[in-house]
DNA sequence: TTGTATGCGTTATCAA
DNA sequence: TTGATAACGCATACAA
């Protein structure tokens, strides 16, 4: 009954772990141990399979692998809205860090507010039986979230602006601090009456920005009448309706800090429409350092968060049990901001 | 520490398809049957195990399937590096089509210029199966990649600025028509000396552009000297030298046509740098209508294209074979762009 | 150190 | 119209 397989081995279609165990005179199961590194062999029947392995341009089937093993090599994106650039940095990253390996990248978006957030992202993980999910604010800030990934034994990382994990679970940037030093810039500019656009409700990074806007506030004894706080939805059009109160205040604020760069550009258009000079009237401070604050006129000042970086090392986290040459210990979970001047802050002109 | 942690499957591990036969009182290849909505049954025994199904919310395994079919349900998503609104918009047309179904979107950046372009394809399709792949320009504009794609058997719609392809494996926008329509806009406003930024050498979407462009001019017998034309690369610091030596020219073109958003806001910004009043003394024309079109001020005329809608058909032709509910026929192949008008064109003031 | 037999969840081939 | 049974490619007890 040795029916020897066919050698259909037609160039499209790719060599199995059959074929490698052949040619190499070896069985499945010894290729398989080269190919997972595992168990111990000797040196020579290594080498030889290795040798066929190359030869061949064998690679292991992931679907046959996901089947046995009970779980996909696929990592996760989870997002809901966030900007577009954001999303295709934090892809960059993780792509960088599956480079080379077996993984592939899902993408999937979900609704935040979608009562069935859980469950939608439990049946995508589940389904596709994902190897770990990343998942980007601020979904990645609801705690049950988390509890639902580690109930159906899937790995996770959650990106946010604060850590809300331990540190195999998180990576964050640290926008308290970062505002808070980009608000002392503002100060030392000279500027006292300063105004702030929040982000939505709900949004740690918007409550953790506006904490650190308030830090550097009262370190420096200046007051953050209500008036002065105008909350904006993270987006242009909100931002816009946000700095029409703020410019309305009299006497009007000389600094605003926008709390992303999409407001923070309505900021400016804002100011354009009503003629009023932007830094010299008005300066503007964002957070992101999204394509557009450079291409902007001025040049907005904003905050830089290192967001490749931050998807390459959620990424690291979560094949790193799988990978090779992944230290963890070398790691990080938290992701340090700076500060970027470009034109448009400038100390007021009385 | 680099043991394989144990999939700690749920409590309520998913139902198999065993399961379903056994509480159905049927066979697997009949509960494959109606999963599959294939071969011919009893209309009992079909709601017999519908019914099952429904109750134990059974799902079936993907990478069973995968393996059986010797096919993944993933749709690839392969592109170089085009804007960054591009590709995003481009994954929610696909996510949008991919709703409901049991397709995921994995998504490969690759290197247009590296010589092992092919063959970096084919491995990602090869090793994760792909059912399909959508390839985004400028790589879908390289004929040997479609060609790896049938050698390999997977099927492919490739996006570009004009027909390359047939309809079953293209989607297009008609850049050149657009490109005309809008620098007729140009020439109804009254200018006359009219200048360009192209794009990159070898993309075809700026040689369409460049024609369409051409179209116009030629059509009002306006000469377009060599002078008139600066090449740039689709990036703003490309834009940024281009502009420079255009409003070098004397006399100075009172419109420049830049042919993708991202340059035409460096037009705008170079303007700015010389203290030229826009649209009032320099006229500015875009193309793709990127999120900063309408941010900059005064907020960009350019063209849109329906980016979203396209990737949602690019994927319903890759899966209308697997999916019900898709009328292929009503699925076009050509997408119209149209203009959108904003503050930065007016008619010259001399 | 290496091999055998079996399972993973599904589809495909035949026969009933 | 249905059902045994064999793939699909790999991993893992358990032997040898």
């Amino acid at each position: 009954m040795k029916g020897e397989p066919k050698p259909r081995m037609a160039a499209a279609s790719k060599p199995t772990i059959n074929d490698i165990a052949r040619l190499a005179g070896v069985s499945k199961k010894t290729v398989s141990r080269v190919i997972n590194q595992s168990g111990s062999l000797n040196q020579d029947t290594r080498e030889k399979i290795e040798a066929v392995i190359r030869e061949t341009g064998y690679v292991p089937n992931p679907q046959a692998r996901a089947l046995a093993l009970g779980r996909n090599f696929l990592i996760g994106l989870v997002h809901d809205n966030p900007n577009a650039q954001m999303i295709l940095n934090m892809q960059q990253g993780i792509l960088d860090a599956l480079r080379d390996t077996e993984f592939a990248m899902v993408v999937q978006p979900v609704n935040r507010s979608s009562p069935s957030l859980i469950d939608d992202m439990r049946e995508f993980i589940v389904r596709q039986r994902l190897y770990g999910v990343v998942i980007l604010p601020p979904i990645s800030e609801n705690d049950a979230v988390a509890q639902m990934c580690a109930e159906v034994g899937c790995r996770y990382v959650r990106m946010g602006s604060a850590v809300l994990d331990d540190s195999a679970h998180m990576v964050a940037s640290n926008d308290r601090d970062a505002v808070r030093d980009a608000t002392r810039f503002l100060i030392e500019q000279g500027h006292r009456n300063i105004a702030i656009v929040t982000g939505p409700q709900g949004f740690r990074s918007a409550a953790e920005r506006l904490a650190g806007f308030e830090d550097a506030l009262a370190e420096a004894k200046i007051k953050l009448p209500r008036s002065h706080r105008a909350g904006g939805e993270y987006t242009f059009e909100s931002g816009l309706a946000a700095t029409e109160q703020l410019l309305d205040i009299s006497p009007r604020p000389t600094a605003i800090f926008a709390s992303n760069d999409e407001m923070a550009a309505a900021v400016l258009y804002a100011a354009r429409m009503r003629g009023i000079m932007v830094p010299d009237e008005l300066s503007i401070l964002g957070f992101d350092d999204t394509p557009i604050a450079a291409r902007l006129w001025p040049p907005l000042t904003t905050v830089r968060w290192p967001i490749v970086a931050m998807g390459r090392s959620a990424a690291h986290k979560l094949i790193a049990s799988a990978v090779s040459g992944i230290d963890l210990d070398n790691e990080p979970s938290e992701f340090l901001s700076t500060l970027v001047r470009r034109g448009s802050v400038a100390p007021p002109k009385q």
